[in-house]
DNA sequence: CGAATCTGCAACTATTGGGTTGCGCAATGG
DNA sequence: CCATTGCGCAACCCAATAGTTGCAGATTCG
């Protein structure tokens, strides 16, 4: 259901740091949460926490090599936030509008 | 600074409740706090903080008619939300990226 | 005026959530 | 082969938040 989709898309979205680590792996190659957590100031674990609720919205993915566990972004459910914003604001404006009918014609 | 606003608009629409609110809002007339809380399982004082939430998101402002307060959706600080998306998911599809440039074109 | 209605504010509770420390286990490399 | 490195899991802490009840202040209307 795309409703559960938005919630926990909208949910992993509203936190600064997990925003943080999705433009880190926007940018780069898929990370560990190691590499990750050197560059803010929390710990391995609680970064690994915030990538689990990325995980649980489908925005990153881990894949195991090695020893190493790679975090690697898959922005695709992004476009169901993208699609509620633009519909719920697309009323008031064409340019949302428009936005929404790229999105959907997307999906 | 727009950091701060996509915080604020995001932890926003992080809340199931919240975005029902919108919802309403953006099909409708403004409304008030006691009449969209009829039509949800929750007091009026709990959607009156909901209201305070979007509110300082800038999502909707409030009017003071008579005894009643009327809130009305200002839909404004949803291309902070939508930039951000495409800023982020544009790198992996241009379709994303076509959008990033009309919302920033709009701002 | 007085009753009804609607809002505004405060106190309190319970749950969620971001963060930590601590420890055990698997993989790698001299 | 064993010291090092990196991950996974669990328990715990504290702050924030979604929700409640209760009540007082305005405003409308008969």
């Amino acid at each position: 259901m795309r409703q559960a989709a938005a919630d926990e898309v909208f949910t992993a979205l509203a936190d600064p740091t997990r925003r943080a680590l999705l433009e880190a792996l926007s940018r780069g190659a898929p990370e560990t949460s190691s590499r990750l957590a050197a560059e803010l100031p929390i710990t391995r674990q609680a970064v690994e926490k915030h990538l689990a609720v990325l995980g649980r919205a489908g925005l990153v993915e881990r894949t195991r090599e090695g020893r190493e566990a790679r975090y690697e972004m898959t922005p695709a459910p992004l476009a169901d936030a993208a699609s509620w914003i633009a519909a719920v604001g697309g009323e008031w404006d064409d340019t949302l509008a428009r936005l929404q009918r790229a999105v959907e014609r997307r999906r």
